[in-house]
DNA sequence: CGCTGCTGTTCCATATATGGAACGCTAGCT
DNA sequence: AGCTAGCGTTCCATATATGGAACAGCAGCG
């Protein structure tokens, strides 16, 4: 988990306060005046140029109706795709694999494909909210909110959210080491 | 979830850094030091008589190895037990259900009891290095790495590491709302 | 055309967050 | 006892985050 305030992570925060802005249909000027802050504040902030206090923040958060953390959530490790969105969450790593957390948000509408990953990996996913077809190409499952699946992802895979919301899930992929891997 | 900086939050903000600073057993001095702010600067954060900037957050969550929004939710974000640590890792909450993703600890020659969740909690826990049983008291399972399991957590269940390793794991709480639950 | 009302950006005085230094304190040691 | 090394707090000069004002650009309108 990366934690540091860089100027690339300014900008990502940036960027997210402009899109909640905007999906809100504010303006800088409306959302700056309503939140009880500076314009010059807001626009700086958007573009990544200023480093906020908690105060300022939540005079934000509290306008657009979003909880501070949705603000902070890293963009670093996160991997859009057509329909899938993985942001890394955790690596772990020992002596017999490595394991890597992601928090998936699949979007509707779409199909992810994913291509074959090396032979022993492991995918388990367990679905938050809303619902999806997951798994091998051919092979797909549906899988409902609180439920959970797993496969070898050693083939082609898809990720597709079957209703017209978007899906959360929790995603593990776990990677053998010491493989006598690939060509067994 | 708190949305608004207050003097109140700034306290229980401070608190937090507090104990999860004198949980890893680090003096103020020690910590302000490694992570290159100001004693004043910590000891005002603690205290809850400052406004801190996300700079100075992220020095410190970087050096605690805690993600800044688990200072941020009033819901400590890690919880040390006798055997467990949870670190929150997400909160999603929609219109069916609350799901909070831990990462978990466990580490061996105790066990951790936990006492019954409210209707409806079902736990789901996914092995990522090590073993351990887990489960409702008295139906424990025994998960090893990369295996899955879960649960309804409305009764006392437990976690323990089975080898002399520390055990990782990931842990989802889901908690349905609008349950005709409890104490109908 | 000018005028009005909005947009988002930039400039800059002011408010304030920061961190070094000095402080009082306790513990361990000679 | 004195001396040292650590602790956490407070003081205060400096760095910097803030927000009002001025700015340029654009759209609608007479």
């Amino acid at each position: 988990m990366v934690q540091a305030w860089t100027p690339e992570s300014a900008v990502a925060m940036g960027r997210r306060i402009q899109r909640l802005r905007q999906e809100r249909g504010l303006s800088l000027s409306e959302l700056a005046r309503s939140a009880g802050i500076g314009k010059a504040t807001l626009s700086g902030l958007e573009g990544g140029t200023r480093n906020p206090t908690l105060e300022t923040l939540y005079a934000i958060t509290g306008q657009l109706g979003v909880p501070l953390a949705s603000l902070l959530t890293e963009a670093a490790g996160e991997v859009r795709g057509a329909a899938v969105t993985a942001r890394l969450l955790e690596v772990f790593e020992d002596a017999t694999a490595t394991t890597e957390l992601y928090w998936l948000t699949i979007r509707p509408g779409r199909v992810q494909h994913s291509p074959a990953h090396p032979a022993g990996v492991v995918e388990q996913l367990t679905m938050i909210a809303g619902a999806a077809r997951v798994g091998p190409r051919g092979a797909e499952r549906l899988v409902r909110a609180g439920e959970h699946v797993s496969w070898a992802a050693d083939v082609p895979h898809t990720y597709a959210a079957v209703s017209d919301q978007e899906a959360q899930a929790s995603l593990l992929i776990r990677q053998p080491h010491g493989e006598a891997d690939a060509t067994t």
